[in-house]
DNA sequence: GAGCACTGC
């Protein structure tokens, strides 16, 4: 285990101690990360330090792109890829190390891979084996339930070179985080040296766009000799051109003043950061296993997370962090982010843990267990999707549930495949569910609504948003995905270059299980009858008085605002899934007939029926 | 009647 501080190059150096000490003779070693860039600028940085060519002595697999070759030793890959790898080889026979790098984010990914390379560092030893060396790494000093997960694995602590970096807190609580934040940055304008940029952690897309036009209009109206200013907000929908903006520098005499999300914390590092200001909120994702809702909110973040933003201020010099909170409430906020394998819906976690043909999923080995109520709502989700059965007292998956477990998607859509072959409609299937898998492809810049309303009427099907989606990639095929095309039409090209590359890769996975791809052609009712067999779960009616209730749970729900359906009442509808904030929103809508409800599934619904007269 | 933190297979 190693504990080592940004900037000690622990990620670069170790791997190649171990190649050099002759680890690497015996098998490859690997390097997970939670991101793709990070897996393949590591192994860039790598393999020019060794002067190999990349691909060979060092290299890297993430989704898409695999650049290594029978030489390969030292091997990056995103720790989801190595999770998928263990599916075709539990005991992960090709690596004599595995390295979980970035330990400390805890991403779903990482936590699950920890379960399975200790099973897999013990069936190794059962089996006389090749011993599997695990190395844990992490920035942060959470190290000692990873020691005690690990038997008590010996820690190694690691110098780093960060700069020293002052801290303000504010003297008195602050009612409104967003004005604090606003005092601050023109308080640290009107003093600071123009050269020194300023980073401030919002949390969300409106509110950092509202804060933009406010900074800019004010910075309009600064006194003389006051530097200029360049406000520039940073999320993750924003397109790509845009978010490249930050890295640019500032003209002479101009400040720098980047409003972004948690973006800024970990995904997106910008150079020549003075100052971060820290309003100590964040928006975050939160489960409720017991109604299927993820709700999102504004909260309070984490003191693991306030350090790191703070930093940010110290990449490449001293620097100076204001937090927009009291000493004392830094106190009371929670030492970890909770991880998220505890904050999600498990139904891929599970499915996947039971391809791996682990002996009793219920009890799986978790370093921090999910609830009993979250792996129990996960389990009655894949039962319903036909994918689990109970076998000599053990659950396994069924014929159906292996199939599943070969696509990289949530179950409901890996069945949604499955399913779609009795429809005729494969081809619409197969693309419909790329269209779902990322992010929206659909681009809408607040201050151009009225024009991206008349420019997207003409993709819009009174049958939802499914069929909406699906039309809009027909037109984007049609011009061969012509960028200026993509301008004109408020659609994110390189999310919708991303769908066409999905598509490929499940229709591959298609074709390896024999599954016939036809296409429905301009029939939509069997798609919509193929999504209510796979969706009946996330169903929802209309009710006398103008409001939706789940069939399941009976939740009071309503459409989004994103949805082509907004202003529509359809009897009957089902949803990808519902997201509570201010109100219980039903996401991503297809129109459907509430008989092939109960034809998808009678046993479910006479059973949620009992339930209500119960 | 009005809204979507961030990754990843």
């Amino acid at each position: 285990m190693f504990l080592g501080e940004t900037g000690s190059g622990k990620t670069t150096q170790i791997p190649q101690y171990l190649y050099e000490a002759g680890i690497g003779r015996q098998g490859i070693v690997a390097v997970t990360q939670p991101r793709r860039v990070a897996a393949i600028s590591l192994a860039t940085r790598v393999s020019s330090e060794r002067r190999t060519e990349l691909g060979k002595l060092v290299g890297y697999t993430v989704r898409f792109d695999d650049l290594t070759s029978d030489e390969t030793r030292i091997k990056f890959l995103t720790d989801g890829m190595l999770l998928r790898e263990a599916i075709g080889d539990p005991m992960l026979r090709k690596y004599s190390v595995v390295i979980l790098d970035e330990a400390h984010e805890r991403t779903i990914h990482t936590d699950v891979l920890f379960g399975v390379v200790k099973a897999a560092q013990k069936k190794r030893k059962e089996l006389g084996k090749l011993p599997l060396k695990v190395i844990i790494m992490s920035a942060t000093m959470d190290v000692d339930q990873f020691s005690q997960y690990f038997n008590g694995a010996p820690v190694l602590y690691l110098e780093g070179r960060q700069h020293p970096i002052q801290i303000f807190y504010t003297k008195q609580p602050q009612s409104d985080y967003l004005q604090a934040a606003l005092v601050s940055v023109f308080q640290i304008h009107q003093e600071a040296p123009f050269s020194q940029d300023i980073l401030v952690f919002l949390t969300g897309q409106e509110e950092i766009e509202a804060m933009t036009k406010t900074c800019r209009d004010i910075a309009k109206h600064l006194p003389d000799g006051c530097p200029q200013m360049m406000v520039m907000p940073l999320y993750a929908s924003l397109p790509y051109s845009q978010q490249l903006r930050v890295f640019q520098a500032a003209p002479k005499g101009c400040r720098k003043v980047i409003l972004s999300t948690n973006i800024a914390e970990t995904s997106i590092t910008i150079a020549g950061i003075k100052y971060v200001v820290d309003t100590g909120m964040v928006k975050a994702k939160k489960y409720s296993p017991e109604i299927g809702l993820e709700v999102l909110a504004v909260q309070r973040v984490s003191k693991a997370q306030a350090w790191q933003r703070t930093g940010r201020a110290g990449r490449e010099d001293s620097g100076i962090c204001y937090r927009l909170y009291t000493e004392d409430e830094f106190e009371k906020f929670d030492k970890m982010t909770i991880p998220e394998i505890q904050r999600c819906n498990l139904a891929s976690v599970m499915l996947q843990l039971l391809a791996l043909r682990i002996p009793n999923v219920l009890t799986f080995d978790f370093m921090s267990k999910p609830s009993p109520d979250a792996i129990q709502a996960a389990i009655e989700e894949l039962d319903l999707l036909g994918a689990v059965e109970r076998k000599e007292d053990q659950l396994v998956l069924t014929p159906l549930g292996r199939k599943m477990a070969a696509f990289p998607l949530e179950p409901k859509f890996s069945k949604t495949i499955l399913l779609s072959p009795k429809f005729h409609c494969t081809e619409e299937i197969l693309t419909i569910v790329s269209l779902l898998s990322v992010d929206s492809v659909l681009y809408n810049p607040p201050a151009r609504r009225d024009e991206v309303q008349s420019v997207r009427k003409k993709f819009i099907s009174s049958e939802g948003d499914h069929l909406t989606l699906l039309s809009v990639y027909r037109a984007f095929k049609n011009v061969s995905g012509n960028k200026e095309w993509c301008k004109e039409n408020f659609v994110n090209n390189r999310n919708m270059m991303l769908v066409s590359d999905v598509r490929a890769q499940l229709r591959d996975i298609c074709v390896k299980l024999s599954i016939p791809i036809e296409s429905s052609r301009s029939d939509t009712g069997n798609i919509r009858r193929c999504l209510a067999h796979s969706l009946f779960m996330n169903a929802a009616e209309l009710q006398p008085d103008g409001n939706y209730s789940t069939v399941g749970s009976h939740q009071l729900v309503t459409i989004h605002p994103s949805s082509v359906l907004f202003h529509c009442k359809p009897a009957c509808v089902v949803y990808n899934g519902l997201l509570h904030t201010n109100k219980c929103y039903m996401r991503d809508l297809c129109v459907v007939d509430a008989d092939w409800l109960y034809d998808a599934a009678p046993d479910y619904f006479r059973r949620k029926l009992r339930a209500a007269k119960n």
